[in-house]
DNA sequence: ATTGTTGCAAATAGTTTGCATTCTG
DNA sequence: CAGAATGCAAACTATTTGCAACAAT
């Protein structure tokens, strides 16, 4: 599993690519360097080698990155179905958005631009139903 | 000038933070932490002070993060003409789009999700003209 | 056999923090 | 004057890199 994406990625196929992109294949969000790491703790796989393998991945465009400025990096498969993100800022959970009003917007920006546009990213940030109520508890830790 | 921005935040008004203010206030485009300490540098303004108060600025609500995600923080005037940006992923120019087809959008998926939404973030990342131009004659270097 | 990939440890980059000092309201 | 803000240096966190050993084509 998984195998054939790196193949036809034109990479070498290690056992460390498979595991990293199984990681990522079984995930239902998107997972930070670390988060990934820490679900291969058992393989062995190197901390450095998951983040040389992340960003192979990312120029080679099967994976692109998500997540807020500032934040740590997450990682997602590319898909064709094309998601956006939904963050809690209290416990960062986060939801998949199936709109994308995206497309019509780039070529328009394209013309007027003259950039080529290669990508793009659109989040939203809130504070979900649970963290709403512990908000109107607590006080709010830290 | 931006004395009555700190003033309407309930913060204290002091010499840097009018100093930051002021570079914010000037700059066109999106600036990181390190570019604003660089416009300060006759000013003695020292790089905590500069990150604590773009972050309390930023959680004040007078400044926004913007920024790719793994990328370095830009901060920009939360401006109430709300604007998104353009980014080239070769030289890191930051262009500014007028259209923002998320508003509409946030309330739809604030009834089906049950988020308080509190911010969203919108970016295209592309090649512009210029550098276009340079991949197209050399290799690319690194 | 050759070249790309990995592991390890050390280096960077960006950002944050503790504490004594200084300044604003 | 009291509490908030600053400077400085040191701590952190996330990520990257040099190099020798190793594995895939």
């Amino acid at each position: 599993m998984g195998i054939d994406i790196l193949d036809s990625l034109g990479i070498k196929v290690t056992k460390q690519r498979r595991a990293i992109l199984n990681v990522i294949l079984q995930a239902e969000v998107p997972l930070s360097a670390d988060e990934i790491y820490a679900r291969l703790a058992q393989d062995g796989t190197n901390f450095s080698t998951v983040y040389r393998t992340l960003a192979t991945l990312a120029e080679k465009g099967a994976l692109i990155k998500v997540g807020e400025a500032g934040a740590k990096t997450l990682f997602q498969l590319k898909d064709h179905t094309h998601k956006h993100h939904l963050i809690c800022t209290e416990c960062r959970k986060v939801l998949e958005i199936d709109e994308c009003p995206i497309e019509a917007l780039s070529h328009e920006i394209a013309d007027s631009t003259g950039f080529k546009i290669t990508g793009h990213c659109l989040e939203l940030t809130g504070v979900c139903p649970s963290c709403a109520r512990h908000l109107l508890k607590d006080v709010k830790p830290k």
